[in-house]
DNA sequence: TAAATATTGCGACCGACCTTCAATTCGCTC
DNA sequence: GAGCGAATTGAAGGTCGGTCGCAATATTTA
């Protein structure tokens, strides 16, 4: 079961943090953009249309206090600029497909890498808590043509 | 057979690429220090030593040659800097092992992968030509203190 | 050796992100 | 509901990895 909107508020109220306007609507933009990974800008770009006194420091700040709270989880396409998902999707071990030529992203499901962490903590002694798995390559749209 | 020196010297004057004494420096820097992967200012800061005429600019174009033609391969480790490591070592499937305690990098091999590219093809259409496998933990020496 | 062209070092610039700070707002208590 | 203290905000400026423009210089080919 996915958290609701007031679960998460929840979450910040019992950690002290205030429920502020601006955190509200920024978490609420991630309910409305859930399929896609979002950098800071971009949020920044959604939220400004209906709010635009909203600064870009504070969706920053806020990002990096959702994704402490394990609410958001960050992702690094190596576009150098950071982005974020709802962390709940994150525990079926969903990763992702990159098109090299016109920077898609495409996910996919797998539990292949469990057996394979705890190989690695036999093997090596290092103790695996998350992992990341990326490929690269081109979409179907991309094949023919590049 | 690894690539030597002077191969890889041919291998940029084969594309038109001159071979200016810089070039030959960062490239000797990343035989010295073969088992580490380097960013920019640290090959910087390397070359500098012995020649400290070496500009930091130089050196991101050169690498970014190198990196280009497949001499070199990037690897992010999400820090912010992009790194560099011999292309050669990527044909062996080596995937890194990251400590986020102390940020130590250690490597390991597979060929799990390479199945999962052809079912993923299969699945989904994706052709895959590359892949990052990373898995984010504590080494040895950090599992007991933080 | 000289001309044509690529490359260099420098400094300015860029974009993503963070910090500082005064002003505002939240959540609590009365 | 007013008042208080602490947290939060927006704006501006700073940091940092990386890039660009340009005049000076070096490499290659003839």
């Amino acid at each position: 079961m996915r958290p609701t909107f007031n679960s998460l508020c929840a979450k910040l109220q019992q950690k002290a943090y205030k429920i502020t306007p601006q955190r509200q609507i920024i978490l609420k933009a991630f309910f409305d953009h859930e399929q896609r990974h979002l950098s800071a800008e971009e949020i920044h770009g959604i939220v400004k249309q209906n709010h635009p006194e909203i600064g870009l420091a504070t969706v920053y700040r806020t990002l990096e206090i959702l994704a402490n709270l394990d609410i958001l989880h960050k992702i690094e396409f190596g576009d150098g600029r950071t982005r974020y998902e709802f962390a709940e999707a994150e525990v079926h071990h969903h990763h992702h497909l990159i098109c090299i030529n016109c920077g898609k992203v495409m996910e996919f499901n797998d539990d292949l890498l469990e057996s394979l962490e705890t190989w690695i903590a036999k093997k090596t002694n290092f103790l695996v808590v998350d992992h990341q798995l990326k490929f690269y390559g081109y979409c179907k749209d991309c094949q023919c043509r590049e």
